[in-house]
DNA sequence: GTCTATATACAGATAGAC
DNA sequence: GTCTATCTGTATATAGAC
Protein backbone atom coordinates (compact mmCIF):
# COMPACT_ATOMS: atom_id res chain seq x y z
CA UNK A 1 0.00 0.00 0.00
CA UNK A 2 1.49 3.63 -0.88
CA UNK A 3 2.18 6.24 1.40
CA UNK A 4 -0.67 8.25 0.28
CA UNK A 5 -3.17 6.04 0.66
CA UNK A 6 -1.47 4.89 4.00
CA UNK A 7 -2.27 8.15 5.30
CA UNK A 8 -5.71 8.61 3.84
CA UNK A 9 -6.76 5.18 5.39
CA UNK A 10 -5.58 6.33 9.05
CA UNK A 11 -7.47 9.98 8.32
CA UNK A 12 -10.87 8.16 7.26
CA UNK A 13 -10.45 6.12 10.75
CA UNK A 14 -9.77 8.67 13.06
CA UNK A 15 -12.14 11.35 11.10
CA UNK A 16 -14.80 8.62 11.70
CA UNK A 17 -13.92 7.82 15.12
CA UNK A 18 -13.09 11.41 17.05
CA UNK A 19 -14.66 13.80 14.38
CA UNK A 20 -12.73 16.38 12.23
CA UNK A 21 -12.08 18.91 15.28
CA UNK A 22 -10.49 16.52 17.57
CA UNK A 23 -8.36 15.03 14.61
CA UNK A 24 -4.88 16.52 14.37
CA UNK A 25 -2.51 15.96 11.85
CA UNK A 26 0.31 14.44 14.50
CA UNK A 27 -2.27 11.89 15.43
CA UNK A 28 -3.14 11.00 11.34
CA UNK A 29 0.47 10.62 10.85
CA UNK A 30 1.68 9.14 13.60
CA UNK A 31 -1.45 6.44 12.62
CA UNK A 32 0.18 6.22 9.52
CA UNK A 33 3.57 6.30 10.99
CA UNK A 34 4.86 9.36 9.12
CA UNK A 35 5.90 12.73 9.97
CA UNK A 36 3.39 15.47 10.03
CA UNK A 37 5.25 17.54 6.64
CA UNK A 38 4.60 14.40 5.13
CA UNK A 39 0.94 14.71 5.16
CA UNK A 40 0.64 18.20 4.21
CA UNK A 41 3.11 17.06 1.43
CA UNK A 42 0.23 15.03 -0.01
CA UNK A 43 -2.72 16.73 1.10
CA UNK A 44 -2.23 20.60 1.25
CA UNK A 45 -4.39 21.29 4.22
CA UNK A 46 -5.81 19.72 6.94
CA UNK A 47 -9.22 21.05 5.28
CA UNK A 48 -8.10 18.86 1.54
CA UNK A 49 -7.26 15.64 3.76
CA UNK A 50 -10.71 15.49 5.14
CA UNK A 51 -12.35 16.06 2.15
CA UNK A 52 -10.27 13.16 0.54
CA UNK A 53 -11.23 11.26 3.31
CA UNK A 54 -14.93 11.85 2.66
CA UNK A 55 -14.34 10.64 -0.69
CA UNK A 56 -12.45 7.35 0.82
CA UNK A 57 -15.86 6.88 2.51
CA UNK A 58 -18.01 7.60 -0.58
CA UNK A 59 -16.29 5.02 -2.93
CA UNK A 60 -18.31 1.69 -1.41
CA UNK A 61 -21.62 3.72 -1.69
CA UNK A 62 -23.45 1.30 -4.14
CA UNK A 63 -25.85 -0.46 -4.47
CA UNK A 64 -26.96 -3.58 -7.04
CA UNK A 65 -30.68 -3.64 -7.56
CA UNK A 66 -29.72 -6.87 -10.29
CA UNK A 67 -30.15 -9.10 -7.29
CA UNK A 68 -34.13 -8.82 -7.38
CA UNK A 69 -34.55 -10.37 -10.27
CA UNK A 70 -36.13 -13.54 -10.67
CA UNK A 71 -37.77 -13.19 -7.09
CA UNK A 72 -41.42 -12.58 -6.51
CA UNK A 73 -42.94 -9.42 -4.66
CA UNK A 74 -43.06 -10.57 -1.24
CA UNK A 75 -39.45 -11.96 -1.36
CA UNK A 76 -38.12 -8.62 -3.05
CA UNK A 77 -39.38 -6.79 0.13
CA UNK A 78 -37.48 -9.29 2.18
CA UNK A 79 -34.40 -9.30 0.23
CA UNK A 80 -34.17 -5.46 -0.02
CA UNK A 81 -34.85 -5.17 3.91
CA UNK A 82 -31.99 -7.43 4.55
CA UNK A 83 -29.70 -5.97 2.09
CA UNK A 84 -30.52 -2.05 3.59
CA UNK A 85 -29.81 -3.64 6.84
CA UNK A 86 -26.56 -5.66 6.34
CA UNK A 87 -25.07 -2.60 3.79
CA UNK A 88 -25.36 -0.60 7.00
CA UNK A 89 -24.49 -2.57 9.53
CA UNK A 90 -21.74 -3.55 7.30
CA UNK A 91 -20.63 0.08 7.02
CA UNK A 92 -21.42 1.30 10.51
CA UNK A 93 -17.62 3.39 10.94
CA UNK A 94 -18.62 5.14 7.90
CA UNK A 95 -22.58 5.74 8.85
CA UNK A 96 -21.24 6.67 11.99
CA UNK A 97 -19.29 9.03 10.44
CA UNK A 98 -21.95 10.30 8.18
CA UNK A 99 -24.55 10.47 10.80
CA UNK A 100 -22.14 12.68 12.46
CA UNK A 101 -21.80 15.09 10.20
CA UNK A 102 -25.43 15.31 9.90
CA UNK A 103 -26.18 16.05 13.12
CA UNK A 104 -23.74 18.91 13.36
CA UNK A 105 -25.10 20.39 9.95
CA UNK A 106 -21.71 20.52 9.08
CA UNK A 107 -20.95 22.36 5.96
CA UNK A 108 -18.13 20.87 4.61
CA UNK A 109 -19.43 17.46 4.14
CA UNK A 110 -22.35 18.23 2.53
CA UNK A 111 -21.56 16.44 0.13
CA UNK A 112 -21.07 13.82 1.50
CA UNK A 113 -24.71 13.68 3.26
CA UNK A 114 -26.30 14.59 0.13
CA UNK A 115 -24.40 11.56 -1.47
CA UNK A 116 -25.80 9.10 1.43
CA UNK A 117 -29.19 10.06 0.99
CA UNK A 118 -29.37 10.01 -2.27
CA UNK A 119 -28.50 6.23 -1.70
CA UNK A 120 -30.91 6.01 1.19
CA UNK A 121 -33.87 7.53 -1.72
CA UNK A 122 -32.45 5.00 -4.00
CA UNK A 123 -33.25 2.44 -1.55
CA UNK A 124 -36.86 3.81 -0.49
CA UNK A 125 -37.98 4.57 -4.25
CA UNK A 126 -36.94 0.86 -4.64
CA UNK A 127 -39.18 -0.57 -2.16
CA UNK A 128 -41.90 1.87 -3.45
CA UNK A 129 -41.77 0.24 -7.15
CA UNK A 130 -41.57 -2.92 -5.92
CA UNK A 131 -44.92 -2.40 -3.52
CA UNK A 132 -46.87 -0.41 -6.55
CA UNK A 133 -45.84 -3.08 -8.50
CA UNK A 134 -47.67 -5.78 -6.18
CA UNK A 135 -50.90 -3.31 -5.92
CA UNK A 136 -51.28 -3.29 -9.40
CA UNK A 137 -50.68 -6.67 -9.69
CA UNK A 138 -53.05 -7.29 -6.77
CA UNK A 139 -50.70 -9.12 -5.42
CA UNK A 140 -50.56 -6.67 -2.18
CA UNK A 141 -54.15 -5.90 -0.34
CA UNK A 142 -55.58 -2.46 -1.76
CA UNK A 143 -55.07 -0.26 1.45
CA UNK A 144 -51.68 -0.34 0.66
CA UNK A 145 -49.67 3.22 -0.11
CA UNK A 146 -46.46 2.16 -1.71
CA UNK A 147 -44.36 5.91 -1.00
CA UNK A 148 -45.74 5.93 2.54
CA UNK A 149 -45.29 2.01 3.45
CA UNK A 150 -41.99 2.39 1.91
CA UNK A 151 -41.01 5.23 3.61
CA UNK A 152 -42.14 3.49 6.85
CA UNK A 153 -40.60 0.79 6.64
CA UNK A 154 -37.40 2.33 6.07
CA UNK A 155 -37.71 4.21 9.05
CA UNK A 156 -38.48 1.33 11.37
CA UNK A 157 -34.84 0.18 9.75
CA UNK A 158 -33.59 3.12 10.61
CA UNK A 159 -34.76 3.08 13.91
CA UNK A 160 -33.41 -0.53 14.47
CA UNK A 161 -29.84 0.50 13.13
CA UNK A 162 -30.21 3.47 15.67
CA UNK A 163 -30.64 1.16 18.54
CA UNK A 164 -27.89 -0.87 16.77
CA UNK A 165 -25.23 2.07 16.64
CA UNK A 166 -26.33 2.90 20.65
CA UNK A 167 -26.33 -0.80 21.81
CA UNK A 168 -23.13 -2.18 20.05
CA UNK A 169 -22.90 -5.29 22.32
CA UNK A 170 -23.95 -8.23 20.14
CA UNK A 171 -27.37 -7.88 21.83
CA UNK A 172 -29.57 -10.69 19.83
CA UNK A 173 -32.39 -8.31 20.07
CA UNK A 174 -32.08 -5.99 17.87
CA UNK A 175 -31.60 -8.57 14.99
CA UNK A 176 -34.52 -10.72 16.37
CA UNK A 177 -36.33 -7.66 15.30
CA UNK A 178 -35.50 -7.50 12.51
CA UNK A 179 -37.02 -11.10 11.85
CA UNK A 180 -40.28 -10.06 13.17
CA UNK A 181 -40.44 -6.31 11.29
CA UNK A 182 -39.98 -8.88 8.21
CA UNK A 183 -43.05 -10.99 9.56
CA UNK A 184 -45.09 -7.52 10.47
CA UNK A 185 -44.44 -6.46 6.92
CA UNK A 186 -45.14 -9.61 5.31
CA UNK A 187 -48.60 -10.10 7.68
CA UNK A 188 -49.81 -6.10 6.35
CA UNK A 189 -48.17 -7.30 2.81
CA UNK A 190 -50.67 -10.44 2.97
CA UNK A 191 -53.51 -9.78 5.14
CA UNK A 192 -56.81 -10.71 3.16
CA UNK A 193 -56.08 -8.77 0.09
CA UNK A 194 -59.51 -10.02 -0.89
CA UNK A 195 -61.18 -8.47 2.40
CA UNK A 196 -63.12 -5.59 2.02
CA UNK A 197 -60.67 -2.32 2.58
CA UNK A 198 -59.68 -2.51 5.91
CA UNK A 199 -57.40 0.80 6.18
CA UNK A 200 -60.50 2.88 7.69
CA UNK A 201 -60.80 0.06 10.38
CA UNK A 202 -60.66 2.19 13.74
CA UNK A 203 -61.84 2.45 17.12
CA UNK A 204 -64.48 3.30 19.22
CA UNK A 205 -63.90 7.13 19.43
CA UNK A 206 -65.43 7.21 22.65
CA UNK A 207 -62.83 6.71 25.47
CA UNK A 208 -63.45 3.32 27.42
CA UNK A 209 -63.19 4.14 31.47
CA UNK A 210 -60.94 1.66 33.02
CA UNK A 211 -61.06 -0.14 36.39
CA UNK B 1 -30.48 36.21 33.62
CA UNK B 2 -27.29 35.77 35.89
CA UNK B 3 -23.79 35.42 34.77
CA UNK B 4 -23.69 31.92 35.60
CA UNK B 5 -26.37 30.94 33.41
CA UNK B 6 -25.82 33.47 30.36
CA UNK B 7 -22.47 31.22 30.17
CA UNK B 8 -24.08 28.19 30.55
CA UNK B 9 -26.77 28.43 28.06
CA UNK B 10 -24.54 29.65 25.13
CA UNK B 11 -22.25 26.70 25.84
CA UNK B 12 -24.81 24.44 25.61
CA UNK B 13 -25.43 25.86 22.46
CA UNK B 14 -22.37 25.52 21.01
CA UNK B 15 -21.54 22.31 22.60
CA UNK B 16 -24.78 21.24 20.77
CA UNK B 17 -24.09 22.42 17.05
CA UNK B 18 -20.42 22.57 16.96
CA UNK B 19 -19.42 19.46 19.50
CA UNK B 20 -16.74 20.05 21.96
CA UNK B 21 -13.79 20.12 20.36
CA UNK B 22 -14.74 22.17 17.73
CA UNK B 23 -16.22 24.70 20.55
CA UNK B 24 -12.99 27.10 22.41
CA UNK B 25 -14.06 28.79 25.48
CA UNK B 26 -13.42 32.02 23.39
CA UNK B 27 -16.28 31.21 21.59
CA UNK B 28 -17.88 30.78 24.55
CA UNK B 29 -17.04 33.72 26.00
CA UNK B 30 -17.91 35.73 23.22
CA UNK B 31 -21.31 34.21 22.95
CA UNK B 32 -21.74 35.19 26.45
CA UNK B 33 -20.45 38.33 26.07
CA UNK B 34 -17.90 37.72 28.86
CA UNK B 35 -14.21 37.11 29.11
CA UNK B 36 -12.68 34.09 28.92
CA UNK B 37 -10.90 34.25 32.26
CA UNK B 38 -14.81 34.79 33.69
CA UNK B 39 -15.45 31.64 32.57
CA UNK B 40 -13.17 29.90 33.98
CA UNK B 41 -13.90 31.51 37.23
CA UNK B 42 -17.39 30.09 37.12
CA UNK B 43 -16.70 26.52 35.53
CA UNK B 44 -13.40 24.93 36.20
CA UNK B 45 -12.10 24.27 33.26
CA UNK B 46 -13.51 23.11 29.67
CA UNK B 47 -14.50 19.88 30.94
CA UNK B 48 -16.74 20.80 33.93
CA UNK B 49 -18.14 23.59 31.52
CA UNK B 50 -19.40 20.99 29.12
CA UNK B 51 -20.23 18.24 32.25
CA UNK B 52 -22.20 21.84 33.41
CA UNK B 53 -23.82 22.19 29.95
CA UNK B 54 -24.79 18.12 29.95
CA UNK B 55 -26.82 18.53 33.25
CA UNK B 56 -28.57 21.53 31.74
CA UNK B 57 -29.86 19.57 28.94
CA UNK B 58 -30.85 16.69 31.42
CA UNK B 59 -33.06 18.68 32.93
CA UNK B 60 -36.12 18.71 30.72
CA UNK B 61 -35.75 15.17 29.90
CA UNK B 62 -39.21 13.81 32.01
CA UNK B 63 -41.97 11.73 30.85
CA UNK B 64 -45.29 12.09 32.64
CA UNK B 65 -47.62 9.22 32.28
CA UNK B 66 -50.24 10.14 33.98
CA UNK B 67 -52.02 11.56 30.77
CA UNK B 68 -52.79 8.04 29.97
CA UNK B 69 -55.40 7.36 32.59
CA UNK B 70 -58.80 7.16 31.07
CA UNK B 71 -57.56 6.66 27.78
CA UNK B 72 -58.66 3.16 25.85
CA UNK B 73 -55.99 1.07 24.93
CA UNK B 74 -55.98 2.56 21.34
CA UNK B 75 -55.74 6.17 22.24
CA UNK B 76 -53.11 4.61 24.48
CA UNK B 77 -50.96 3.84 22.10
CA UNK B 78 -51.93 7.02 19.72
CA UNK B 79 -50.79 9.83 22.90
CA UNK B 80 -47.68 7.91 23.38
CA UNK B 81 -47.00 7.83 19.84
CA UNK B 82 -47.78 11.52 19.38
CA UNK B 83 -45.94 12.52 22.79
CA UNK B 84 -42.79 10.61 22.16
CA UNK B 85 -42.67 12.06 18.83
CA UNK B 86 -43.57 15.66 19.77
CA UNK B 87 -41.36 15.59 22.84
CA UNK B 88 -38.71 14.66 20.78
CA UNK B 89 -38.98 17.08 18.22
CA UNK B 90 -39.39 19.71 20.88
CA UNK B 91 -36.23 19.09 22.07
CA UNK B 92 -34.36 18.96 18.46
CA UNK B 93 -31.07 20.63 19.54
CA UNK B 94 -30.27 18.24 22.55
CA UNK B 95 -31.75 15.07 20.85
CA UNK B 96 -28.87 16.43 17.78
CA UNK B 97 -25.93 17.18 20.63
CA UNK B 98 -26.74 13.66 22.57
CA UNK B 99 -26.91 12.02 19.40
CA UNK B 100 -23.31 12.96 18.03
CA UNK B 101 -22.14 11.81 21.25
CA UNK B 102 -23.53 8.31 20.89
CA UNK B 103 -22.03 8.21 17.52
CA UNK B 104 -18.31 8.88 17.92
CA UNK B 105 -18.96 6.74 21.48
CA UNK B 106 -18.20 10.08 23.99
CA UNK B 107 -16.57 8.81 27.11
CA UNK B 108 -17.19 12.03 28.72
CA UNK B 109 -21.17 11.99 28.10
CA UNK B 110 -21.49 8.10 29.26
CA UNK B 111 -23.87 9.37 31.81
CA UNK B 112 -26.01 11.65 29.31
CA UNK B 113 -26.20 8.92 27.22
CA UNK B 114 -27.42 6.46 29.88
CA UNK B 115 -29.90 8.75 31.14
CA UNK B 116 -31.56 9.38 27.63
CA UNK B 117 -31.29 5.66 27.07
CA UNK B 118 -33.18 5.39 30.52
CA UNK B 119 -35.74 7.41 28.88
CA UNK B 120 -36.29 6.01 25.73
CA UNK B 121 -36.84 2.54 27.57
CA UNK B 122 -39.29 4.22 29.79
CA UNK B 123 -41.43 4.91 26.56
CA UNK B 124 -40.71 1.41 25.16
CA UNK B 125 -41.84 -0.27 28.32
CA UNK B 126 -44.48 1.43 28.97
CA UNK B 127 -45.81 1.07 25.27
CA UNK B 128 -45.01 -2.78 25.69
CA UNK B 129 -46.79 -2.98 28.77
CA UNK B 130 -50.47 -0.72 27.36
CA UNK B 131 -49.88 -3.55 24.51
CA UNK B 132 -49.56 -6.00 27.08
CA UNK B 133 -52.71 -5.20 28.98
CA UNK B 134 -54.45 -4.92 25.38
CA UNK B 135 -53.50 -8.45 24.69
CA UNK B 136 -54.80 -9.72 28.45
CA UNK B 137 -58.06 -8.05 27.86
CA UNK B 138 -58.20 -9.44 23.95
CA UNK B 139 -58.92 -5.63 22.96
CA UNK B 140 -56.11 -6.77 20.93
CA UNK B 141 -55.08 -9.42 18.53
CA UNK B 142 -53.51 -13.07 19.92
CA UNK B 143 -50.61 -12.37 17.46
CA UNK B 144 -49.27 -9.02 18.81
CA UNK B 145 -46.27 -10.17 20.91
CA UNK B 146 -46.22 -7.01 23.21
CA UNK B 147 -42.25 -6.75 23.59
CA UNK B 148 -41.36 -6.43 20.14
CA UNK B 149 -44.38 -4.80 18.63
CA UNK B 150 -43.49 -1.74 20.85
CA UNK B 151 -39.80 -1.95 20.03
CA UNK B 152 -40.65 -1.65 16.14
CA UNK B 153 -43.00 1.48 17.14
CA UNK B 154 -40.31 3.08 18.71
CA UNK B 155 -38.25 2.04 16.02
CA UNK B 156 -40.19 3.25 13.22
CA UNK B 157 -40.34 6.51 15.33
CA UNK B 158 -36.94 7.07 16.06
CA UNK B 159 -36.60 6.63 12.33
CA UNK B 160 -38.87 9.36 11.18
CA UNK B 161 -37.03 11.90 13.74
CA UNK B 162 -33.70 10.80 12.39
CA UNK B 163 -35.34 11.74 8.89
CA UNK B 164 -37.08 15.32 10.46
CA UNK B 165 -33.15 15.51 11.40
CA UNK B 166 -31.65 15.01 8.43
CA UNK B 167 -34.55 17.07 6.46
CA UNK B 168 -34.93 19.60 8.58
CA UNK B 169 -36.88 21.88 5.71
CA UNK B 170 -40.88 22.20 6.90
CA UNK B 171 -40.80 19.13 4.94
CA UNK B 172 -44.55 17.50 5.32
CA UNK B 173 -44.02 14.68 4.59
CA UNK B 174 -42.88 13.22 8.18
CA UNK B 175 -45.49 14.42 9.63
CA UNK B 176 -47.84 12.79 7.27
CA UNK B 177 -46.20 9.58 8.16
CA UNK B 178 -46.60 9.99 11.69
CA UNK B 179 -50.04 9.94 10.83
CA UNK B 180 -49.96 6.94 8.90
CA UNK B 181 -47.56 5.17 11.41
CA UNK B 182 -50.37 5.52 13.80
CA UNK B 183 -53.56 4.38 11.27
CA UNK B 184 -50.93 1.31 10.24
CA UNK B 185 -50.54 0.61 14.04
CA UNK B 186 -54.35 1.03 14.69
CA UNK B 187 -54.46 -1.51 11.79
CA UNK B 188 -52.27 -3.79 13.57
CA UNK B 189 -53.96 -3.78 17.07
CA UNK B 190 -57.43 -4.10 15.67
CA UNK B 191 -57.69 -6.11 12.60
CA UNK B 192 -59.83 -8.92 12.66
CA UNK B 193 -59.30 -9.90 16.31
CA UNK B 194 -62.53 -10.75 16.69
CA UNK B 195 -65.39 -10.22 13.86
CA UNK B 196 -67.16 -8.34 16.11
CA UNK B 197 -64.60 -5.36 16.20
CA UNK B 198 -65.04 -4.39 12.86
CA UNK B 199 -68.02 -3.17 13.11
CA UNK B 200 -66.51 0.08 14.03
CA UNK B 201 -65.70 1.70 10.82
CA UNK B 202 -65.60 4.91 9.98
CA UNK B 203 -65.26 6.90 6.76
CA UNK B 204 -61.30 7.53 6.05
CA UNK B 205 -59.29 10.04 7.89
CA UNK B 206 -57.14 11.25 5.35
CA UNK B 207 -57.74 11.09 1.48
CA UNK B 208 -56.40 8.36 0.04
CA UNK B 209 -53.55 8.67 -2.72
CA UNK B 210 -54.54 6.13 -5.98
CA UNK B 211 -51.56 5.51 -8.57
C1' DG C 1 9.53 11.77 -1.03
C1' DT C 2 10.77 12.12 3.49
C1' DC C 3 12.58 14.25 7.13
C1' DT C 4 13.88 18.03 11.11
C1' DA C 5 13.38 22.51 12.49
C1' DT C 6 10.70 26.31 12.93
C1' DA C 7 7.15 30.06 12.22
C1' DT C 8 2.76 31.52 13.60
C1' DA C 9 -1.65 31.24 15.63
C1' DC C 10 -4.68 29.88 19.04
C1' DA C 11 -6.07 26.72 22.60
C1' DG C 12 -6.88 26.17 27.82
C1' DA C 13 -5.57 27.96 32.01
C1' DT C 14 -3.34 31.28 35.68
C1' DA C 15 -2.03 35.74 38.01
C1' DG C 16 -3.27 39.63 39.71
C1' DA C 17 -5.39 44.46 39.33
C1' DC C 18 -9.81 46.58 40.27
C1' DG D 1 -17.18 39.13 40.10
C1' DT D 2 -15.03 40.87 36.24
C1' DC D 3 -11.40 42.24 33.77
C1' DT D 4 -6.43 42.47 31.17
C1' DA D 5 -2.21 40.42 30.63
C1' DT D 6 0.32 36.45 30.33
C1' DC D 7 2.03 31.61 30.58
C1' DT D 8 2.37 27.17 28.36
C1' DG D 9 1.21 23.69 25.32
C1' DT D 10 -0.22 22.29 20.90
C1' DA D 11 -2.30 23.14 16.45
C1' DT D 12 -1.61 23.98 11.36
C1' DA D 13 1.51 25.09 8.09
C1' DT D 14 6.20 26.34 5.98
C1' DA D 15 11.31 26.16 4.97
C1' DG D 16 14.82 23.79 3.71
C1' DA D 17 18.28 19.77 4.26
C1' DC D 18 18.87 15.16 2.42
Amino acid sequence: MGTREKILEAAAWLFSTRGYAATSLAQVARAAQVSKALVLWYFESKEHLFRAALQHFLTPYEIDAQVLLGLNEYEQVDKLIDDYYDFVADHLPSVKFVLGQVVRGDETSAELVAHVSALYGVYRDLLTSILERGCERHVFPAYIKPAQDAALIMAALNGLLLQHLVEPEGSPMVRDLRTYLKQLVRVRLCAASTQADTSCVVPPASPRREA
